[in-house]
DNA sequence: ATTGTTAACGTGCTCGTGCACGATTGAAAA
DNA sequence: TTTTCAATCGTGCACGAGCACGTTAACAAT
């Protein structure tokens, strides 16, 4: 069984209360009665207790923030069921969960958040940084006031996070092109969809996806890079224009949403099954793209799990004093039809 | 914040200890009594506080007991590394993990094994179970004396346990089916090398592997199916026959262990890019051939996980007395060389 | 000699829960 | 009326840790 405050102070002939204050360097006590409980601890290999500790914090809750993107993306939804499963195995532990949901990714919405979590008086904060000046400088005046930052999706330069959650883009782009690459032994013409060049993610998948089948001198060539900002209908359009101008076009590669445009624009060429798709993350429109055939591989990222491990990661950090040595890698998780 | 039995005592004008006999279905409180603090617990959507709960419980730990297969599966160790990170989180709130690591499959073995852990007074065992009679009616004989039995990887009829944790491997095999199609447009002959046809969970990859492929009716014909007890010798032999019998053969699908057998045969030929191979498990061996491109896809069932879920599991129904609603689905991942 | 000061350490309460045991009823039996 | 005895309910301790505050003892200043 471990062992215990009370333990050490009976070896060391005090009282537990003065074990306390050496544990928790706190003044009051003798230089050599504390290396003498110091010692004792060590030996035993102290580990304290975390009902006990978790008992006393959760009188004065330790609040965190949590900043996503907009609704309208779906991937939210899962991630927020996530962050509600943590939330209520550790509530007992004595944290709060503040979650803010902006409007749009305007830096202005993002920065006026963070200052109200600020006035709320949270310790930590995760959030989905966006790449912006003004952001930046309110992250770091945040990490200055004490406040624990930790990134989430996409890690931004200049930015001191204790922690970041996310998933390698880079090397999901690598993913999609060696399925692509797998689906198409004999090569070909493909066409590239991303959500918007200004995100870091989109630019990591797709950078990934060309250095993968540039390395591998593989026979196929990337006709064009459209971006859809998300958008069906944009999708929708971007698709016809690659298969009116290329008839024989034998894949489409979609970094961000938007992939029920894509869907539907093959379906009405009928070559919903000729031509490969490959595109990320697990939402209703990518699951019944997949069932359908049309959509041969999806490459997901666990928002479930990634939501759960934000507020985890936080709250090890807050009040078990864990610092995380690494960053927490979400794993690529590759879904077909039969797999989900 | 959550309501405690002290504020639910307030409301009801009664001690502590009385509203704890109610909640605890204990004698000793009147009927009237009783109701009121029912219906105010109701109200107040009273949540036990976990940490008061384990902080009592921590004074004698609930025992619990695993029982693995041989170590020779290295599936074996990630696992192990799973429940290990289980038994650290939860060890403060009152348990003791007992592992055991049998030297074979021989059902004597597991049921003493099942005999030493009942004299140690587990409260909870999971384990690998074999289908087996004698296994069978220990496992029965447990659930009669009060232990909690969880079983994994492969369910066993006839057994009352109160969970299961594992894969599907039926969808495992369709998912390899499924993938195997997507590598050979054109379909072709291929070979199947499965452990053991006395272990259910390789009979189920093998019929959700033929499933898959006669429901689609693609071109793919199963020359043989060849069983290599997860040797690489006999499969490397098994490949060699497939290989020099079938000159067109293109692809292969290893439903156990042994792969490394056949990248050294297909090297052997120089077909290791040629014919296609699946396979199951992420194991060193398996990791080599999908970096040299030998292998195309491993379909994992990241065992570390698995430990984990094993051990909270267990630890939840017997400390938490969370009935699981359902068993333990452990997902199916695809990983490909770059997805590692 | 008395008071003040301060470092050093101990005591007691708190968190929420479970459980043993003690205290307080009221009514029936003597 | 007094005693007995259940039924019913309250009290106190335990678990482990944190923290405010009380209590020493030694020593300096008055």
């Amino acid at each position: 069984m471990p062992v215990t405050i009370k333990q050490i102070a009976e070896l060391a002939n005090v009282s537990r209360g003065t074990v306390d204050k050496v544990l928790n360097d706190r003044p009051g006590v003798k230089s050599e009665t504390r290396d003498k409980i110091l010692q004792i601890a060590k030996e035993l290999n102290y580990q304290p207790n975390f009902l006990g500790k978790a008992l006393v914090q959760s009188r004065n809750p330790v609040r965190i923030g949590i900043v996503l993107t907009p609704e309208y993306n779906p991937f939210i939804h899962d991630m927020l069921a996530g962050i509600r499963n943590a939330e209520n195995e550790f509530s007992p532990f004595g944290i709060d969960v503040s979650v803010k949901m902006p409007f749009s990714l305007e830096p202005t919405e993002q920065v006026s958040i963070l200052n109200e979590l600020e006035l709320e008086g949270v310790s930590g904060i995760a959030l989905f940084p966006l790449n912006d000046t003004m952001t930046k400088n309110k992250i770091n005046q945040l990490v200055e006031n004490n406040i624990a930052i930790l990134t989430c999706n996409s890690r931004i330069e200049g930015t001191n996070e204790f922690c970041f959650v996310g998933q390698n883009h880079y090397k999901g782009g690598r993913t999609a092109a060696g399925l692509l690459m797998k689906l198409l032994p004999s090569g070909g013409d493909i066409g590239m969809i991303i959500s918007s060049s200004s995100l870091s993610c989109h630019q990591d998948r797709s950078s990934g996806f060309k250095d993968k089948i540039s390395e591998s001198q593989f026979p196929i060539r990337i006709l064009d890079i459209q971006e859809n900002q998300d958008r069906k209908d944009d999708a929708f359009k971007i698709t016809l224009e690659y298969c009116n101008h290329h008839p024989d076009i034998k894949g489409i590669y979609v970094t961000g949403g938007g992939i029920e445009g894509v869907g539907h624009a093959l379906e009405l060429l009928n070559l919903n099954t000729k031509v490969k798709v490959i595109c990320h993350d697990l939402t209703p429109d990518s699951i019944t793209l997949l069932n359908s055939g049309c959509v041969d591989f999806v490459i997901g990222q666990n928002p479930e799990q990634q939501g759960y491990q934000l507020v985890k990661t936080l709250f090890e950090y807050l009040v078990k004093k864990n610092i995380p040595t690494d960053n927490v890698e979400i794993p690529i998780t590759i879904i077909t039809q039969d797999s989900l």
